[in-house]
RNA sequence: GGAUCGGUAGUUCAGCUGGUUAGAAUGCCGCCCUGUCACGGCGGAGGUCGCGGGUUCGAGUCCCGUCCGGUCCGCCA
């Protein structure tokens, strides 16, 4: 060992004892005739002291060839310091050094090794090893081992088992893009990476592995965001004899372990609602449920109070639905335009944004001309709206109201501060639908994935109306975060073969794609079925943070490009012989 | 595939309706300082304003194209 002990450790009772500390010189303060050396490693700073008129000639030479970075070694004896402080653990002791070897020059680096950097994303990307020295994103590969140690140890205590699925497997057209490998032996032919190990974990539950679990990559060849990278990691789950009921519970508790053991919080309990409910009062199906707001009915689902006054655009709408904007009255007509423009922009869609303002009791609204006081008076029970609140209110076609409002809705709550990050707010979303019908293709799509369960008293409903039928389905959803997802299983072959052709499968793309699957059915399956979290995405909300970049040691920038490693990268053309690509 | 914001010193940014020698902070280099810890003080070096074209007497600034990066929509079973 070239050190005793770590740069974090040395306390006061380590005083008069000599030690050897290795590490990173952190920053150099030279007050003339008194030099101190911040070394810095993963575990902390520790100040080395020289007084220039004491020191060796050696020390001083070396000393003054140092920079920032640069790795040393120091042997020397800890002493009790002259001038104390509080802003580092070590902050009551340092170094009188013996000896100062340089292990390592170092560059300048391009940007400075501190927790408020100057360095932009793009730098710090390129010279992520060096990111990597900051403690603040340090602490946050060491938050993702404690969640990933954590999550272990529940799982392990349940009896899961983890078991290693493959990454070369086969592409299928569903779902999302797949990252493809070329065969060399198989000329022509080519391997996918996994979206995800559904099918092998599967075909576990079938070899009889009862409880599995895997913290695995998943690739997806999509574009990217803040929240996704193009390789990713998902705590993948499956269980066999076991309801949905089950399933809940089993990982209701592995969140409230995670929760426990890495923010120290007691989650009470997770609210179930149903997909319907979410979108119906949040217009979304991962409603952020820190704060209310909810959504309430002017028009649509059983109400109706915006009828018979000649106001075409409420008179024309499926539905019109209100948020309670609580406190903001005091917007301006500027503030107001600015959101009807934003309520506008192509990706919502709306034709407009009306609102009322609530006074002492009087309301303020943009529609006055066809609605009196009375209409106004119950528009605002119905929400709760008080005096100093403000009510927002879309009108047009359910789905988009809902989404454009959920959409609304959250913006508002960020304004007015409601999306505390310090707050948890974890709930189940059940009873998706099992199908999504997708105009431009003519044709459903599965909501979540083929091998998803309808529930048994809609399967009547697959031959007659097929969007209705719910499925086996849920997500686990925190802070307006998806963060797993999962669903009971088709275990019968007959089943999964209908789904297929609901799918628009024909029988031999299925046998192709999938039919390994269906023999293993053949064999014995045990009904089952599981779910799998979004590991980087728990990270990031554990940390606080929304981008998961942070949470991944060398992460993808938004082009899915490794600019550290500049890659991906072209091919020699002999490679690409060889792989029969050229 | 689309929208939008950005690219100026090693770095993070400012730079007005186009106008003389492009600024600040920080980092870097030198000198001074016996208790600093984001040390402090004084001085210095450091720029093809992403790239290409255009408008103009004159472009960091305006226009077109292009490359790179951020965010969002589509997409992500």
């Amino acid at each position: 060992m070239l050190r005793t002990h770590t740069c974090g450790e040395l306390r006061s009772q380590h005083i008069n004892q000599p030690v050897v500390l290795c590490g990173w010189v952190q920053g150099i303060r030279d007050k003339g005739a008194l030099l101190w050396i911040d070394l810095r490693d993963r575990y902390g700073i520790t100040q080395i002291t020289i007084e220039k008129e004491n020191a060796a000639p050696e020390i001083l030479d070396t000393v003054r060839s140092l920079g920032r970075e640069y790795v040393i070694r120091v042997s020397g004896e800890v002493a009790a310091r002259y001038s104390r402080t509080d802003k580092i653990p070590t902050g009551d002791i340092e170094i009188i050094p013996a000896a100062i070897g340089i292990l390592n020059a170092a560059l300048t680096p391009p940007f400075t090794i501190e927790d408020e950097t100057d360095g932009g994303d793009e730098l710090r990307m390129k010279y992520r090893y060096l990111d990597l020295r900051r403690s603040e994103v340090r602490n946050k590969l060491q938050l993702r081992h404690q969640v990933a140690r954590a999550t272990r140890n529940y799982l392990d205590a349940q009896d899961f088992i983890e078991v290693e699925t493959p990454v070369l497997i086969k592409s299928t057209p569903e779902g999302a893009r797949d990252f493809v490998v070329p065969s060399r032996m198989n000329e022509g032919q080519f391997y996918a990476l996994p979206q995800s190990p559904q099918t092998f974990k599967q075909l576990l539950m079938v070899s009889g592995f009862d409880k599995y679990y895997q913290i695995v990559k998943c690739f997806r060849d999509e574009d990217l965001r803040a929240d996704r990278q193009p390789e990713f990691t998902q705590i993948d789950c499956e269980m066999s004899f076991i309801e949905q009921e089950d399933i809940l519970n089993m990982f209701e508790g592995l969140v409230k372990h995670l929760f426990r053991e890495v923010k120290k919080i007691e989650i009470i309990a997770l609210p179930r609602i149903t997909y319907k409910e979410a979108m119906e009062n949040y217009g979304s199906d991962k409603p952020d449920t820190r704060f209310e707001m909810k959504f309430k009915y002017l028009k649509g689902n059983g109400n109706d109070l915006v009828g018979g006054k000649n106001f075409g655009v409420f008179d024309d709408a499926e539905s019109v639905i209100a948020i309670n904007a609580a406190g903001c009255s005091v917007y301006t007509r500027k503030q107001l335009d600015e959101l009807t423009e934003w309520v506008k922009e192509p990706q919502r869609g709306m034709g407009g944004l009306i609102y009322m303002r609530c006074e002492k009791d009087s309301y303020k609204s943009s529609v006055d001309k066809f609605y009196d006081a009375e209409y106004l008076k119950k528009w605002a029970e119905l929400c709760d709206a008080n005096e100093g609140d403000l009510v927002l209110i879309l009108s047009g076609k359910t789905g988009k109201v809902q989404k454009a409002l959920g959409e609304l809705r959250l913006l508002i709550a960020e304004r007015l501060g409601l999306r505390d990050k310090n707050k948890f707010s974890p709930l189940w979303v059940v009873d998706f639908p099992l199908l999504e019908y997708n105009e431009t293709d003519e044709r459903y799509y599965a909501m979540h994935h083929p091998f998803t369960s309808p529930k048994p008293q809609d399967i009547p409903l697959l031959e007659t109306n097929a969007g209705a039928v719910r499925a086996n389905a849920y997500d686990m959803v925190i802070n307006g975060v998806e963060i797993g997802g999962g669903s009971i299983r088709i275990h019968n072959k007959e089943l999964q073969s209908r789904m297929f052709d609901l799918l628009g499968f024909s029988r031999e793309e299925a046998r192709n794609q999938f039919g390994f699957l269906m023999n293993a059915f053949e064999y014995g399956a045990p009904p089952h079925g599981g779910l799998a979290f979004g590991f980087d995405r728990l990270c990031s909300l554990f940390g606080g943070s929304e981008s998961i970049r942070d949470y991944i040691a060398f992460p993808k920038n938004n082009s899915g490009r490794d600019i550290m490693i500049d890659a991906p990268g072209k091919l020699d053309d002999k490679q690409l012989k060889e792989l029969g690509l050229l």
